[in-house]
DNA sequence: TAAAATTACTTTGTATACAAATTAAAATAA
DNA sequence: TTATTTTAATTTGTATACAAAGTAATTTTA
């Protein structure tokens, strides 16, 4: 049985290395995007642009879960690359309308092999991988679940 | 067969939930530890010295994966806090000689309650917990050996 | 319909993160 | 032994992150 003593050890702590592969792994990305001058968590904004074209802070907040003061700035970082227009919605005037450009588009090209480069530096077999997955997102949903 | 043009989605990303996965329980922490007055970070350096009471910047910085200009303001926080305290060593001027104060180290039984409290929270069977923290480890080993 | 509450986004403040440049000390080479 | 290189920590610059406060528009309530 283990103690409450030795929960507080940093070998028993199981938040300690999926903070530390998430650092990691955005690290890898950041020298694989330093050529497309995108941040890991432009990647992250751009991507959702890939899908889904147009949206606004509130919507781009709720599916990546980052909050609204950090999508501002990094929205208006965005815009002043040529990525995105950033313009207030005439039908309400709290919303902003976010719209991927042509120019944003096209970075598309640019970025299809990262995944794949990626995959192969993560390195799982792909059984392992859907595990991992599924396990990942069962911690998200019990996390995110319990009231904060 | 996944092509590259779907690998490029949020849906298929692997990275992505262990990123989100990773925020949102540094999130959870964040408020357990506001009664200690201690950041994340904060906790797992705290945490480092529980272990190891003495140590300098190269070394902690080699087990947390932390920068060292992460850490040179995060240990005068915690020095300012009078949880350690921060000399330059004797026997090497380059060397800092970081150590853990009996206040950095009577804070630890006001932490004990804290790992159950996560586990709880984040509300895996042992033997899921114990292979997600296998899968991981894995990738953690896979991305830190790629010569980066 | 005027006041109150809600909503969407922005600003402010604090704390990571890390690359790159800097500084100072120690080790190595010439 | 002086010059060169290496090493350890710090500083600087940029980019997240998020809580809390602020602002302005819209909706709800009295």
């Amino acid at each position: 049985m283990e103690s409450n003593y030795d929960s507080l050890t940093l070998k028993n702590q199981l938040c300690f290395p999926i903070y530390l592969c998430s650092k990691e792994i955005i690290r890898k990305y950041a020298s694989m995007l330093k050529e497309l001058d995108l941040t890991y968590t432009q990647y992250i904004v751009m991507m959702y642009f890939w899908e889904k074209r147009k949206s606004n802070v509130k919507d781009i907040s709720k599916v990546l879960l980052l909050d609204s003061s950090t999508l501002t700035p990094l929205l208006k970082k965005l815009e002043s690359k040529g990525y995105i227009t950033r313009v207030r919605s005439a039908k309400d005037e709290r919303n902003l309308d976010v719209e991927i450009t042509k120019k944003g588009l096209d970075l598309r090209l640019k970025a299809v092999s990262i995944p794949s480069k990626i995959r192969k530096c993560v390195d799982l077999k792909k059984e392992e991988a859907e595990m991992l997955y599924t396990l990942i997102y069962k911690v998200l949903m019990n996390v995110e679940g319990e009231g904060n």
